[in-house]
DNA sequence: CGGTTCGTTGAGATCGGTCAACTCAAGTGG
DNA sequence: CCACTTGAGTTGACCGATCTCAACGAACCG
């Protein structure tokens, strides 16, 4: 029942942005050696739409830098977050022809495209490429459904949940450099911004985290994480 | 937060089932007429184990009649359901080499199988075969998807989202005969038995929705249930 | 007739949401 | 350089939806 004032009016359509953001290390999920991307990677704006739900989906994307987050906005104004996507992840792949969630960027971002219908008639004669499609989408599907088993579970479990999923991804390292707000936590998590600051807070009262800045959390005590995750 | 005790202890493999069961008109999303399955329909009894969470995925199935639903026991033993699946519907289409859920028969029910070994090599061939079953997968990831959605209302929502899928099942006529029972929609709802039931109550007093036995739901007021849905 | 399973209902506890104030950092413009 | 603004995040007080615990009712079966 989160009645929101539906969030950020995303509009800046891509910026002349500059690389920098430092490259994360490789996106781990998605690293298509076979699907290569042809084309000058795209520079998108904070908060810039990348597409939208409902429009035809013609593309297929794959993030260079930066980081994505995949949305919906609900009739009654909320917003639910599908998945983040950093650099190396495929996103956009979709079974229809209309994308059923936006995509917008939530930093500074550089994301390659291919036309789909292009893929698509490729997939038509190389076996292997259609297989490795499927694969992915067959990723999103174990993604999403890790996402059903964050949902189910108590405040403190999602967000231990959450920390240790985005941990997985930068090389597991005992930290994690958040690209995204605390707004766009709680939509991913189905929890308010006040939960998940209040959630942070307790975290770091029982010394199972750190919180140096509010973007950057330091994980001191994994186990205990893995407990919370239940 | 919902400690459990880990329900249902599935036990008896198998029975002696004789058809009946009225077999449902034809499941909509996976009517797959290209994968044709070999060997006859394998019965199986109420709450028999059809296969289990981390068993090597061996065969893909398709329910014949009864219903089916996939579930995972977490670590403090709640059960979250993934999914429900009737007549016609494809079940245990896995990516990796082990099933993610154990699928469980909701009531007696006959599935065919066949070996995934003996479709995958197929599939290499057969281009049909091949995007059939990457479409199977997206359909699934559409439908988890969507439990994204509904996890992240309120119980109403929930129990109203439940309603209205099953009903679009059931040729979408205005009643619903519910195989599973409160437990199973409580798992996968994420609520509880007793929350389902309340709201149940509560939408019958509503005159949204009839429950003349405990099983049947009568939709009385689609309009305000499609509301309620957010 | 007990026993068992399933579903319903009630009363109280609790977790997370709501509303509101406050802090902090980063601009922005005089 | 200093107000002023703005957006993000934190914290507190309160409230309500959902869970917990418990009793009860109904159907089924030996």
């Amino acid at each position: 029942m989160l009645t929101r004032t539906a969030t950020q009016t995303v509009s800046s359509n891509r910026s002349f942005s500059h690389a920098s953001k430092a490259v994360p290390p490789f996106g781990l999920q998605e690293c298509e050696g076979m699907i290569e991307m042809m084309g000058a990677p795209m520079p998108f704006a904070r908060n810039a739409e990348i597409y939208g739900e409902g429009e035809p989906a013609e593309y297929l994307y794959k993030v260079v830098s930066g980081a994505v987050r995949t949305s919906k906005i609900l009739a009654d104004g909320r917003r639910q977050i599908g998945a983040f996507y950093i650099a190396g992840d495929l996103f956009g792949l979709e079974i229809g022809d209309e994308h059923t969630f936006s995509a917008e960027a939530i930093s500074e971002t550089k994301v390659v495209m291919v036309k789909r219908t292009t893929v698509m008639t490729m997939a038509q004669r190389d076996g292997s490429l259609a297989r490795e499609l499927w694969a992915a989408t067959g990723r999103e599907l174990r993604n999403v459904q890790g996402h059903v088993l964050l949902l189910i579970k108590s405040a403190q479990e999602r967000v231990a949940g959450f920390l240790l999923e985005m941990a997985a991804r930068n090389r597991s390292a005992d930290f994690v450099e958040l690209p995204m707000s605390r707004q766009d936590i709680a939509d991913y998590l189905g929890l308010t911004i006040e939960t998940v600051s209040r959630t942070f807070t307790l975290l770091e009262n029982s010394t199972v985290i750190a919180v140096p800045t509010a973007r950057r959390i330091e994980i001191r005590n994994r186990s205990a994480l893995s407990r919370l995750n239940s």
